[in-house]
DNA sequence: GCGATGTTACTCGGATACTAACTGTCCGAGTAAGCCAGG
DNA sequence: CCTGGCTTACTCGGACAGTTAGTATCCGAGTAACATCGC
C-alpha cells in the first residue's frame, strides 16, 4: 500500500476545484463535489469532516451550505492537507529492536538506547526531505499549472456547472 | 500504516551485522541473526530470501552455511534494502480521477489525460526527494555510526557470540 | 581404515492464520433556508 | 400580509462491512558438513 490513501487524492482536487486560477474562492458541497468528481459522496464527506478540523476549509451547515478554503489557496500547502487528511504518517516506525539484542540480558546498556537509532535517523532525514518537497506546493500553484494546461472555457464549464447546481 | 514494513528494519539491521565498522566481511546464519536480534526467525528467512533475489547477499547452503554481503558494505545504500524487501513502493498512487470529471460525458478531452496529473508530479518530486536521502547512505555508514556509540569491546562481544554458536 | 549410512544445520518455497488499515456505505442528528397554509 | 410549521439540502458523527497488505508461523524439500557404524 502506497503511503498516502486516495482519501488524500480526492481532499487535493477537490480544495483545487475550490479556488480557480487566479485564487478567487468558490462555495461547494461534499455532493457537487462528488459528483463533479466521479467519487464516493459518503467518503468524501468524512475527508471533509478532517479538514475542516484542520482548518483548511470552513464551513456553512443548512440548506445551500458548503465548504470554502478557510485561507487564500497560496497558503494551503500540499502538506498540510496530507496531514490533515492522513495524519502526520510516517514513513518508517522504529521498533528499537537494538534493544533487543541477547548479548543485553543483563540488562539493556545506556549506550544502546540513548538518542535515535541509525536506522531510524537516516529515514528522518529522508522524511524530511519528502515533506520539505510537499511544504514548497500550494494548492494556487497546482491550480495554475492545470489551468495551463486546459483551455480556457474549461474554468468557465466548471463554474456553469456549478451555479446551474444553486 | 508506515510507508516501509518492520521487515526493512530487521533487514537493514541484520545487513549491519554482517559487517563490521572496518567493513569486514561476516557469514551469519539467519538462525543466528534472528537469535541475536530477538526478532522472528522464519519471519527474517522470508526477507533474506528476498535480499538474495535483488543480490545484495550471497548464501551458501547446507550445514555452516549462511548469508554474506554480495558486495562490499560501503556499495550497498539504505534504497537498495528498502527496494529488495519492500519492492519499488510509491508514496502515491494516482487514480486519474481528474478523468472522472461530470464535464467530460461526451468523451474524456486530449488535455485532460495527457502528461502526469498535477498532484502526480508534486508526490513524484516528493519521492524522489526521499530516496536520494535514501542512496545516500550506505551500510557501512551506518555500522560506522553505531560503532562509534557503542564502547570498543561490543564489537568484540558481537564477534564472539558469532564464532560461540560454531 | 574406509566407505556407506544417518544426523544435523542450513537455505528455500509454499500454505495459512491473524491483525490492522483503507475504502466505502448506511443511517440518524442537527441546522439553516425557503415554501406554504391559516389566521 | 405574516407567522408558524413543513420540506429540503446541507454538515456532522457513529457504526459497520469488504478488501487488502503486513506480520507471523508451520511445514516439507533440497543440500552440505559431519558423525557413526559395519566390514
Amino acid at each position: 500500500m502506497a503511503l498516502f490513501s486516495s482519501g488524500i487524492e480526492y481532499g487535493i482536487h477537490s480544495l483545487m476545484l475550490l479556488t480557480d486560477s487566479k485564487g478567487t474562492l468558490r462555495d461547494m458541497s461534499v455532493r457537487d463535489l462528488a459528483e463533479l468528481q466521479g467519487v464516493p459522496y459518503d467518503y468524501l464527506g468524512k475527508i471533509f469532516t478532517k479538514l475542516s478540523k484542520a482548518n483548511l476549509v470552513k464551513s456553512t451547515e443548512g440548506k445551500g451550505g458548503g465548504f470554502r478554503l478557510a485561507r487564500s489557496p497560496e497558503h494551503i500547502t500540499i502538506l498540510d492537507i496530507t496531514e490533515a487528511i492522513d495524519g502526520k504518517k510516517r514513513i518508517f516506525e522504529c521498533k528499537e529492536i537494538r534493544q533487543n539484542m541477547a548479548l543485553f540480558e543483563q540488562g539493556v546498556p545506556q549506550w544502546a538506547c540513548s538518542g535515535v537509532c541509525g536506522v531510524h535517523r537516516v529515514m528522518n532525514v529522508a522524511q524530511e526531505r519528502m515533506e520539505a518537497a510537499l511544504a514548497q506546493q500550494t494548492i494556487l500553484d497546482l491550480t495554475r499549472q492545470t489551468a495551463r494546461k486546459a483551455p480556457d472555457e474549461f474554468e468557465i464549464d466548471v463554474q456553469e456547472w456549478v451555479t446551474s447546481r444553486r
